[in-house]
DNA sequence: GTGTTACCGTAACAGATGTTACGAACCTTG
DNA sequence: CAAGGTTCGTAACATCTGTTACGGTAACAC
């Protein structure tokens, strides 16, 4: 019984604990995300940050996967609501730029977590993982939005829209005053209708 | 006389060290720039290291104007050797693309230069600076390249290749055998198609 | 050759960092 | 109420990091 809710309270700090990790990321950058930081800005002390978690790594690992869940639970309610195939693949795209306060930190923390990854195997296997995750729902996205497309050009386009889509939201997050949030959304736009996804 | 030639060394000794940089951030990411490492990986002391370089921060800036500036070389080279705007322009934006040994290896760099501008004013300004003349340079290939578009069209497009070629080198970068040299260029092609640039 | 200067390797230092150890407060259980 | 276990804050520890200080050495001027 108390066990149950003790469970609940436990995974409620590891999520408040990697929430830290993520506005560090977004913040301050990987270089200055450090036990104490992270407790600082989760309201806690190193005490508990390291009760919830075995290590530097697994607070790394846990944020990337909590990252990774929440990002799928509103890609698929977005894919839910969509009317068509074609506008699911918008809207689903379209989340993955730079466009709000939110997705605009979210790159940042995006590419702490590529950065961290370099160097660090058990990282860059979540990376790789994560991201062939994401590849496949754009792709499996894409062929429902044009059935009759040969497998080749199913994968051209996915590197396309995915690479331009990242590559925007990256760009925009570190220049926000160069890339309007209709800039990105006239691109997605004119990539959509270029390759007869619009 | 003498002086002259001692600057030439310690150039020369800059540039080593810079390249001692850009090989542990590729090998070993961010976490791991540390003045030793630095110092080990160019075959010298931290004495060497500290003599010419301030400290840890000039490091990355005088690493990242110093990857700048070979980029910039390299990509004009290729410019000048192009036939036509357009091959130029498919010739500059390959390079800056994952279809090397090398690039993919420049890949991870800016990968780290990114990390580290996230939180560093003056790292996020000379990431800046950079892109936005990466980003003209493409609009200018891109105009050359079809000299009756409207401005509106060009940001759009220069948004999208640039994007993308970025993007597809991050992926590329940590994903290699999911994205080989073929669907690179694929890619590319199938972009600069779609968008009447071939 | 001798004094002088710049170069740079060695080593120290203060602070930060990941991790561990310990103990107090709290809850559960008998 | 008492015993025992869980939770977590405090503080210590060893290591690492950026930076500074010092000393030896080689090149140069005369």
């Amino acid at each position: 019984m108390r066990a149950i809710a003790r469970r609940a309270d436990a995974e409620s700090q590891q999520e408040r604990i990697s929430e830290a990790v993520w506005s560090i990321l977004a913040l301050k950058g990987i270089e200055h995300l450090t036990i104490r930081a992270v407790a600082a800005a989760a309201g806690c002390t190193t005490g508990l940050v390291m009760h919830r978690f075995p290590g530097r790594r697994a607070l790394l690992v846990h944020a990337r996967d909590l990252l990774h869940a929440r990002t799928r639970a509103r890609v698929e309610r977005i894919e839910a609501a969509a009317p068509t195939p074609r506008a699911a693949l918008r809207a689903v795209l379209a989340q993955g730029m730079a466009l709000t306060a939110e997705s605009s930190q979210e790159a940042l923390v995006w590419a702490g977590f590529l950065a961290a990854a370099v160097g660090d195997p058990d990282l860059a296997d979540l990376h790789r993982r994560h991201n062939r995750a994401w590849r496949e729902r754009v792709a499996r996205l894409v062929r429902a939005a044009a059935p009759d497309w040969a497998p080749a050009r199913v994968d051209t386009a996915v590197l396309a829209l995915t690479g331009a889509t990242e590559g925007a939201a990256q760009l925009a997050s570190m220049d926000p005053e160069s890339y309007s949030t209709a800039t990105q959304e006239a691109m997605l736009d004119t990539m959509l209708d270029a390759f007869g996804l619009a």
